[in-house]
DNA sequence: TACCAGGTAAAAA
DNA sequence: TTTTTACATGGT
């Protein structure tokens, strides 16, 4: 099956899809100018890849699905569905665009930026674990960690000679051992965490729900389950919830990045972090992206 | 080798 | 009630 997708403009695709480049054991993965994910499409996993035919004024996109056999309509619904989400084809960036004129250094990552849209991951549940996972060790510690997990938990597809995982099902992670989640990397007590938010989540927690509420009330909520703090909460809602202006101010790699562009590299606070957010207001955690790509790509201003 | 890295809950004071 | 500690792996 494949389909064709026009994204609200001005999307970069190629640049958007640059974050998945560096196989770093994630889902995801970006070469040679295709995206590729593993999806569930009512309950079966699938193999979609994304690449564009389009420019960043008029953007299009091509999605190619396998298996090939077997797709329904309603499938299709689905895999623009996913696709929309994975890339946030429906944001549009002007606005925010705009709010970045009142800070000199902003404006200027945006230009250089033009078209970048943050990713989404496919479920929240996927965000909330990848989180968890991430508390406290370099991102590094914990890819490394999530790489096994998922080729632990994950659902497996060959094709054309390539072995590809999915995200785990919360069911698969509520019935895993400790010992199992342990042999992945987790202390024990994310083991236990990872373990107690699937087993919320297979009882009827409805995470994906939590998308339409406020962000003090998501990260109220998320608070509530046991290994989950402010800082897993918002980033969550930046990763999986589309929640553009969530900002992990607390973050230690994120107050790097600020004080890299803003402060000289001097090391700085959560507070001094929040305060030069304040210009990005409604629309922080998109910006706090713009300073991760700018980083990675080496952007000086 | 020791210490830090995109925190959090539980123990100790 | 507030402060301190344990925790996992990877990089330096």
């Amino acid at each position: 099956m494949q389909l064709i997708l026009d994204p609200l403009p001005p999307f970069d695709f190629n640049l958007s899809a640059q974050i998945f480049s560096n196989g770093d054991g994630r889902i995801q993965r970006y070469e040679d100018g295709v995206f590729s994910e593993i999806v569930r499409l009512g309950g079966a996993p699938a193999l979609i890849r994304v690449s564009s035919q389009g420019t960043v004024a008029h953007p299009r996109l091509l999605v190619m699905v396998e298996p090939e056999d077997a797709f329904t309509d309603y499938d299709k619904s689905i895999v623009e569905a996913v696709v929309a989400r994975l890339f946030n084809l429906n944001l549009d960036l002007l606005p925010f665009y705009e709010a970045a004129k009142s800070d000199r250094i902003m404006l200027q990552i945006t230009r250089q930026l033009w078209g970048l849209h943050s990713p989404s991951t496919a479920t929240v549940f996927e965000a909330l674990v990848d989180s968890i996972i991430e508390q406290q060790i370099s991102l590094k510690a914990a890819w490394s960690m999530q790489r096994r997990l998922i080729e632990a938990f994950g659902d497996a597809l060959n094709l054309a000679g390539r072995t590809y995982f999915a995200f785990p099902v919360p069911e698969k992670l509520a019935a895993a051992t400790i010992e199992q989640l342990r042999a992945c990397g987790l202390s024990g007590r994310k083991a236990k965490y990872v373990q107690c938010v699937a087993k919320l989540v297979q009882d009827g927690l409805d995470l994906e729900s939590f998308q339409s509420w406020s962000e003090e009330k998501i990260i109220e909520e998320l608070s509530r389950i046991r290994g989950v703090g402010v800082w897993t909460a918002e980033m969550t809602m930046i990763r999986g919830m589309q929640k553009y202006d969530a900002f992990p101010g607390d973050d230690i790699g994120l107050r790097r990045i600020i004080a890299h562009y803003y402060y000289e590299g001097k090391k700085i606070t959560g507070d001094e972090a929040r305060r030069t957010a304040s210009f990005w207001s409604g629309w922080r955690g998109l910006a706090s992206f713009y300073l991760v790509m700018a980083e990675q790509l080496k952007i000086v201003i």
